[in-house]
DNA sequence: TGAATATCCGACTTGTTCGGTCCGCATTCA
DNA sequence: TGAATGCGGACCGAACAAGTCGGATATTCA
């Protein structure tokens, strides 16, 4: 459980894929599809959602495609799953409008809240940037500051 | 979207109200339900498993029921997640026996399979005791060593 | 202009999982 | 014996994820 949906997953090949072709102005949904091997009709509708949350621009016609919106660096994994799968909560209850349905003795939220904000936050702090060049580098580079602390 | 189940919210409430009540030898699915307002033969179900796994401690008969089987501080909520939802893995393909199914080009499971050993250390570092007795007074209290450190 | 390549977008199907219920059996105790 | 409880499988309906289909629109190129 705790799992991302594919269609999440995809988007974030996607764009890590378009990161690594900066130099094409444009990849269609079939190029990357095919990169990946995954159903091209299923990733366009993806690009399509990205595209109307402004992570990509699209263009239409021959040659057309979909291109990074904004620098590789500055688009966070979250931003991408946000997009696709919505607003992610932790507990079937964290307040989505009305609070906790029927159950206003869940006491247990309000710390599940907090490991809600902490994953969040690391997700904010990777960058499509980092899926993209890091790979094999990100073992030896940093390794010194930490980019995530939480205090519970 | 990285949701936790219902069941896994239920059990983790259950647990929490059990650490609640150390005076009792044992309270029944019925009595933990009702505190709740959560259906009573679900939750059955739930602490049957939770048994199972050695979280609980069950006794069946009249004025039976159920008791943590150990202290409240050392069980986490890792592990009562894990007992009910079963092994969890943030994205659809990290390796559970046979890797990444057909793409072997999905190169983003690297980076993720790291976000997911950092999701289970908040949940590992949270205890029962944490939720039962905490509430409010965590806020105040340790404010000092981060629990959770990662590099990327 | 017309054909080819694209995005765009909603509707639909299919399979799985989740939440929940039901029923029968085993155990304990008054 | 009988009431209260745990145990565990079978089952069902609804929700959702994954993927498909079909058609509309936009852009480019010959």
């Amino acid at each position: 459980m705790l799992k991302l949906t594919k269609k999440a997953d995809y988007g974030l090949m996607a764009l890590k894929y378009l990161a690594e072709h900066p130099e094409m102005p444009a990849l269609s949904a079939k190029d990357i599809a095919d990169a990946y091997g995954i159903p091209a009709q299923l990733l366009a509708k993806i690009l399509q959602r990205l595209t109307k949350t402004g992570l990509l621009r699209s263009h239409a016609g021959m040659n057309g495609g979909y291109a990074l919106a904004r620098d590789a660096r500055t688009i966070s994994a979250f931003e991408v799953i946000h997009s696709i799968d919505g607003p992610f909560f932790i507990t079937s209850c964290t307040k989505g409008a009305k609070g906790c349905d029927l159950t206003p003795s869940c006491t247990i939220k309000e710390p599940l809240a907090r490991v809600n904000e902490t994953i969040a936050g690391v997700l904010k702090s990777i960058s499509i940037y980092d899926l993209a060049e890091r790979e094999a580098a990100a073992a030896h580079t940093a390794a010194a500051q930490p980019l995530v602390s939480l205090t519970l």
